[in-house]
DNA sequence: TATTATTTTTAGACATAGCTAAATTCTATT
DNA sequence: AATAGAATTTAGCTATGTCTAAAAATAATA
């Protein structure tokens, strides 16, 4: 077993790789709100345990065993997620910080039995994918919803869920995952969104659209942003 | 907020004291597993805190808010054994080690929830009482199976939980709390004890009787064990 | 009561994981 | 190509909580 630390920051790693590419010793110290100097030592330790590779001032990068431990990691967190959620009534804002503890202590057996209990499920309350047990996961192209046009149609696929504001932001106009709404107008450079969700109208600022992931509804993958 | 380790102390400091009375470096050290010395070290941070007080080469005993921080640990630890056991059917000994390390990490939020979804139950699977969120406690008076007399019915109350074997064995005969049984024979100088339970009988051996609580069917209080 | 045995404490060390300050290396700009 | 600025690493320190070995205090017994 691997400490608490050492799981945070194969997760960590993980979640840059896929957002930014790039893993930077910087980006990594504040993801986890440590020093640099911290997030070094780490990267060494972890370097010697083979769960990263890493070249002195170059990027760090998942080896396979890493990449494994990090997807158990994450899929013990959006299990807790969902559990939270269904079964406890727990809000979709606060369910993630109550995940980041007991991801750590969580055993094999219960995270069986909450998979059974809540029927096998793909996606967290964020729409973020569960990894299986075996430790694959579902790769998502949503783009942001900031980089739709007016006249667009889409669906929610996924919201950012480090930010409990942005949650409750975008939760109060209903754009949970899965639901399908219309891009009204949209400002040039970055400016607000309006949309249409069911029968009512909101405006979105730029800052909350970046965060929230969508599949426009003719299923086109990207649109350029300008 | 304490460490974990400080709120492992305090816990096993109540547990003593409920036991034994007195609570000893030694019996600290042998609970917890760590080395006397260890014990030694975090009583002295316990007492600086003033979470206990302590008289060197004497024991160690709780203060008002020692007291109510172990009340908080094992409420939280009872609750989430229950709602293991009743929400995810999780077997009675397996739902110590579960709650071992989630109490730890649980917010005052999630406990409610967990509570009000169990209807604000008063013992946890073992039948051990779980105290209030105020830090009020029913203290049970029963007595040990090992010290009833042939031909005494009795209701069990509480198994001691610390032993997952121990819990299987009594389950396996079907000794789970507030189930009334009649005690067949019981031999002396700490020989196996008959009992029977339902329409079926079992032996039992005088280790186990001794960690199974019960409350004789005629009320009576407690009963000299030889 | 004197001595032995047990319990408890002290002393000093170690691992983890964080920090600051300084040195190093890389990157970008002039 | 030289240099300023940013990112990264090293060096050295701190706190927590553990350990072993040795010393001190208490309890048990001859």
């Amino acid at each position: 077993m691997y400490t608490e630390s050492i799981e945070d920051y194969l997760k960590a790693i993980y979640e840059i790789q896929k957002e930014n590419g790039k893993v930077s010793t910087n980006s990594l110290s504040e993801m986890l709100s440590v020093a640099p100097a911290s997030a070094t030592s780490m990267i060494k330790k972890l370097s010697e345990k083979k769960l990263v590779t890493h070249k002195r001032y170059q990027g760090v990068k998942l080896t396979k065993a890493g990449l494994k431990i990090s997807l158990e990691i994450i899929r013990h967190h959006r299990l807790i997620e969902l559990y939270l959620a269904e079964a406890l009534g727990v809000p979709w804002d606060q369910v993630h910080e109550e995940a980041e503890k007991w991801e750590h202590v969580l055993s094999e057996d219960l995270e069986d039995r909450m998979d059974a209990a809540l029927g096998y499920p793909t996606r967290d309350p964020h729409g973020s994918p569960i990894p299986s047990r075996d430790g694959t996961i579902l790769e998502l192209d949503s783009i942001p919803l900031a980089d739709l046009r007016a006249g667009q149609s889409a669906v929610v696929d996924e919201v950012s869920d480090h930010d409990p504001d942005l949650l409750r932001y975008v939760g109060k106009m209903g754009l949970y995952p899965k639901t399908k709404f219309k891009v009204l107008s949209i400002e040039p450079f970055n400016g607000p969104i309006k949309i249409k969700v069911e029968k009512s109208e909101h405006i979105l600022g730029p800052g909350a659209a970046q965060y929230v992931f969508v599949t426009d509804i003719k299923g086109s993958k990207r649109e350029a942003s300008q």
